[in-house]
DNA sequence: GCCGTTTTCGGCCCGACTGTTTTCAGTCG
């Protein structure tokens, strides 16, 4: 069998639904677009799932049906695929590189091949620059220019950005959209709303009284690179550095929560509501619940607007009794939850009251203990833990048993001075939302969160003695157990040999968790968005192990770790394991990044008691003395 | 080509903008 990534099928699917639309197939595009897109999504390899089910596990992907399910197969077995090697040889173009281009579709591809036997990129660029595109019928200078612009920014800057550091610029936007005073409502919507773990541009939704001068304002503002589109109730930006696109879109107050809905999608959540309006008679679209009619860009009259002024009731009208989260709108269970009233209620924004995994400048990290404990006590936090690196992990200078003891005395200092002469409370705090302004009403600003109730003055601030452990090889730890047992919070993560096979990983995982000072499952997983994959493990047999051995999986929350995934959180407050949410900070500017933890945790289904650190340090602490 | 409280046929989300053409196809989200 051929060991083929699911990336590699779905990049193969993807071209041939292009050949297919080539042809002026009427459907089977979409098909192999949503198989492709299905199987981009998943957890665990197709090439495994076929290992264990065979053809029936084929089948059994959304999307995939008889004849997708053979194309794979034969993928798997021959490491060829026949009829997309006919299609290829008929019309030997590197497809995803060309339609990777803005502006340019499978179609286009087809002309451009056939007119000017362009192949791939450089041949694109090649005619580009002779000028030969705007000599083919049905293309003109300004499309010529159009690519060549996209040929220019395509060599620079990232295909998707990192939530937590393409947030921080979302949120100044907004706010400059805001203090101009065009705007009656203004909203960021899409994957940023839903706080994916990696955004490709960003979508506002807003209401304007005078949409021309919104959008002038718009498409003037500071920092943007190129005009793509300039409408009145739609258009789009490229920022001149990082290149990232960013949309807008204007809509009449009524249908604004019909608008908030599908701008933030995401688009199998969308589709799922829409047909539901269908059922009822009614059409759904951005403009609200209408009675049916046709497009208005296909000359037809519009239906009459019903329903749409806020979330809310379009949710309520299509037979939700709760409104969806944004951050779970991925259809995958929610809308029925939300229908049957089900819903559980999602941990908030803010509700974390400790982070558990912080390094400092005993090893890897830029600031001391006493810097990093001031800065997350201006954050708001009741307690932090301080786990460095162990001893094994060579490049951040591990500790080794006795600077583990070393540095318990001098957090004991910290503790003791901490008491006597608490660090002053800086505020107004940083902005985390509240999830109450993720559901976007009309009109409302951002909420700043705030200590009152949380019984702050009476709680003291404390630091307490952790360390992220090294799990070596075998799964023994690096740390001896007399050492470990005289720390409030023992991690352990995987730093090395992460390619074993799934039996030793698994047996190597387990070995470690079973050590009965082991408190929390560090970054499980061990991935790096777009840049590393995880580790494979038996997920189940390490949660039941979690389970047994009382063990909490932590929820890394650091932007370009996420680890924990949403699907993966999900499976795990299902099976009844505990769970942290932690920064993982080297700095104490990091020590913010528990947001997006929370957002992570959110995606996941978890609540307020599935998370340890929401609990306040005493109680905290007794749960852990229980084990 | 996929899918099924429309289940073996007949649907498949829906609309905006652009460019080039003059009524629309292509692309995108």
């Amino acid at each position: 069998m051929f060991q083929i990534r699911n990336a590699d099928i779905a990049k193969i699917l993807r071209e041939m639904g292009g050949y297919y639309q080539m042809e002026n197939e009427p459907w089977r595009p979409r098909a192999y677009e949503k198989a492709a897109d299905s199987i981009e999504s998943l957890d665990g390899q197709v090439e495994q799932i076929y290992r264990e089910d065979g053809l029936k596990g084929l089948l059994a992907l959304a999307g995939v049906g008889q004849r997708i399910a053979g194309h794979i197969e034969e993928l798997l077995k021959t490491g060829r695929l026949k009829v997309y090697e006919t299609l290829k040889k008929k019309m030997p173009v590197d497809l995803t590189q060309l339609t990777s281009i803005e502006g340019i579709g499978a179609k286009t591809v087809k002309e451009l091949y056939i007119k000017l036997k362009i192949k791939n990129l450089k041949d694109l660029k090649k005619a580009v620059s002779a000028h030969k595109l705007s000599k083919i019928k049905g293309f003109g200078k300004r499309t010529e220019d159009n690519i060549r612009k996209s040929l220019d920014s395509k060599t620079r800057g990232p295909q998707r950005y990192l939530l937590g550091y393409i947030y921080p610029l979302a949120q100044r936007l907004k706010g400059k959209l805001q203090a101009s005073g065009l705007f009656q409502s203004i909203e960021i919507g899409g994957s940023l709303r839903r706080r994916q773990e990696t955004v490709g541009d960003l979508d506002y939704l807003g209401v304007a009284d005078n949409p021309k001068a919104a959008m002038e304002f718009f498409v003037n503002l500071p920092g943007v690179g190129r005009v793509l589109e300039h409408g009145l109730s739609k258009s789009e930006i490229k920022m001149e550095h990082g290149g990232i696109q960013v949309d807008l879109r204007l809509v009449p107050r009524q249908s604004w929560g019909a608008a908030l809905i599908y701008f933030t999608g995401d688009l199998g959540h969308n589709i799922k509501l829409r047909k539901m309006a269908i059922e009822k008679g009614w059409k759904l679209s951005e403009y609200g619940i209408t009675s049916p009619g046709l497009a208005p860009s296909r000359g037809g009259k519009k239906g009459e607007v019903l329903f749409g002024k806020s979330e809310e009731e379009v949710y309520k009208k299509l037979g939700l009794k709760q409104v969806p989260p944004p951050e779970i709108r991925t259809d995958s269970g929610e809308i029925e939850a939300a229908q049957q009233g089900k819903l559980p209620t999602l941990i908030d924004y803010s509700e974390v009251r400790g982070d558990l995994q912080i390094q400092t400048d005993w090893t890897d990290g830029t600031a001391s203990i006493e810097e990093m404990a001031k800065a997350a006590i201006k954050l708001g936090r009741e307690y932090i833990a301080i786990t460095d690196h162990t001893k094994t992990l060579h490049v951040a200078h591990g500790l080794d048993e006795k600077r583990l003891i070393q540095q318990g005395k001098e957090i004991d200092r910290l503790n003791v001075k901490f008491a006597k002469s608490p660090p002053p409370l800086s505020s107004p705090l940083k902005p985390t939302p509240k999830a109450s302004t993720l559901l976007g009403d009309p009109g409302k600003g951002e909420e700043f969160p705030s200590l009152e109730g949380r019984g702050w003055g009476r709680v003291k601030f404390r630091i307490l003695k952790g360390a992220e452990v090294n799990i070596l090889k075998d799964g023994s730890l690096d740390i001896d157990d007399k050492t470990l047992s005289k720390l409030d919070i023992v991690g352990v993560s995987v730093h090395s040999h992460f390619k074993l096979s799934i039996e030793e990983q698994t047996a190597r995982i387990i070995r470690a968790l079973s050590n009965p000072n082991v408190d929390i499952f560090f970054h499980p997983t061990t991935r790096m968005v777009q840049k590393r994959e995880p580790i494979e493990f038996d997920f189940e047999a390490v949660l039941k192990a979690a389970k047994k051995y009382r063990v909490a999986l932590e929820i890394n929350a650091h932007p370009q770790r996420l680890d924990l995934r949403d699907t993966m959180i999900r499976q795990a407050v299902a099976a009844g394991v505990k769970l942290t949410i932690d920064s993982d900070a080297h700095a104490p500017i990091e020590l913010d990044y528990i947001q997006f933890g929370e957002a992570q945790a959110r995606r996941g289904w978890a609540t307020k008691k599935d998370i340890l650190n929401t609990m306040p340090v005493g109680q905290l602490l007794q749960y852990l003395a229980k084990k």
